[in-house]
DNA sequence: GGGGGGCTACTCGGATAGCCCCTGTCCGAGTTGTATCGG
DNA sequence: CCGATACAACTCGGACAGGGGCTATCCGAGTAGCCCCCC
C-alpha cells in the first residue's frame, strides 16, 4: 500500500499554480523543486487528462489550474494520479468457499469488504473536504510571504 | 495505491480462526477459499511475526489466533501485512525549493503533508475501531449459520 | 500385555524465480515570438 | 515606415527502457502420532 511519488509533486505544483495566473512551464516547476522534468511532466499530463489543469502549448505556454482552487479537492488530485479504484481489492473469495455462489459479487455483502470500504470512505471524505484553497490558507498562516515568493519565482 | 492481495485473505482467515479453537493448517484454509497454499502460508507467517497469530508446528498443527478476537483490530492485520508506514510519502521536496532548508524534515510543518496524514489518520481510526469480533458479529447477523459451517469445515 | 524406540506423515519456515507497475528518459508535433525581407 | 513571411526556440504529448516489490513456488527443519519390536 504505497502511494505514487507523483502525488506529492502534483499537490505542491497545484498549490503553486493556484497562486500564479499565467501558465507555468513544467520544466520551471521541476527546477523549483529539483525534480526530474520529464517525469513531472508525466504527472502533470495526468492532471490535464483529469480536467484539473489546462495545458497551453507553444512558447510562453505551460500549465495552469482549470478551475478555482476552492473547487479542487485533494481527493481530485489523488484520484487523477492513482485512479478511482480503492486500495482494498475484494476479489470475492467467498464465492469459492463452501456454500458460496460462484460468480456472485460479494463486495456488497461481505462484512470484511464493507468494513474496509467504510474506512476508505472516511479517508476520501477527509480528502474531499479539503480544497487547494484551504491548504493554501494554512500555508499562508504558517509563512505569510509564501505566495509572494512563489509569484516572484514563476513570473 | 494498491493494497496487497494477502490482506483480504488474511482477514478472512483470521475471522475463521476466531471461530475455531483448534489450530487450523494453512493448507486447509487455502483449500477452503481455493487459494495458492504456499502463498497464503507466507501471509500467515507475517501475521505470526506481528503477534496476531500463533503457529503450532508438527502434525495436527496449524495457525490460531494469539489473543482474543475482540482485541485484534482490522488495522492490526493491515499493518502486519502492509507495514506501518503510511501510503503518502512526504519526501520534503520543500527542502530543495528556494527558501527551504536542505536536510530539514518538512513532514511536520508542510501543510500538504499534514492534510494527507490527517486523512490517513481517519482511515486508521476507522480500522482500529473495528475488531475481528465486531466483524464476526456482523457476519452472523447476515447469515447466522456461518459460524457452525466454519467450525464444521475446520474440525 | 506394557513400554520404548524408530518411522512416517504432516506442518511451518525461509530461500528462490517470475511478472507487473512505478520510475525515469527520450524524441517528435504543435505553437508562439521574432527577425528579416519586400513593398 | 509597415506588413507579411520564414525561421527558430520553446512547450506539451506520447512512446520507449530499467528497477523494485508483489505474486507464486519449492524444498528443508522440526514435531506429533503411530506402528513395530522388545521385555
Amino acid at each position: 500500500m504505497r502511494m505514487g511519488q507523483g502525488v506529492e509533486w502534483a499537490l505542491h505544483c497545484c498549490l503553486n499554480l493556484a497562486w500564479v495566473d499565467a501558465p507555468v512551464p513544467g520544466q520551471r516547476l521541476a527546477a523549483y523543486y529539483d525534480l526530474p522534468p520529464a517525469y513531472l511532466n508525466k504527472q502533470l499530463q495526468a492532471l490535464v487528462r483529469a480536467g484539473i489543469c489546462e495545458s497551453v502549448p507553444g512558447a510562453r505556454g505551460g500549465f495552469r489550474l482549470a478551475g478555482a482552487a476552492a473547487e479542487i479537492s485533494l481527493l481530485d488530485v489523488v484520484v487523477a494520479l492513482e485512479g478511482r479504484e480503492g486500495a482494498f481489492r475484494c476479489t470475492s473469495i467467498l464465492s469459492a468457499s463452501p456454500g458460496g455462489d460462484p460468480g456472485r459479487d460479494y463486495s456488497g455483502s461481505c462484512a470484511i469488504s464493507v468494513s474496509m470500504r467504510r474506512a476508505e470512505l472516511a479517508w476520501r471524505r477527509e480528502l474531499a473536504g479539503r480544497s487547494l484553497a484551504d491548504v493554501g490558507t494554512d500555508v499562508l498562516r504558517y509563512s505569510p510571504d509564501a505566495m509572494d515568493r512563489v509569484r516572484a519565482a514563476f513570473t
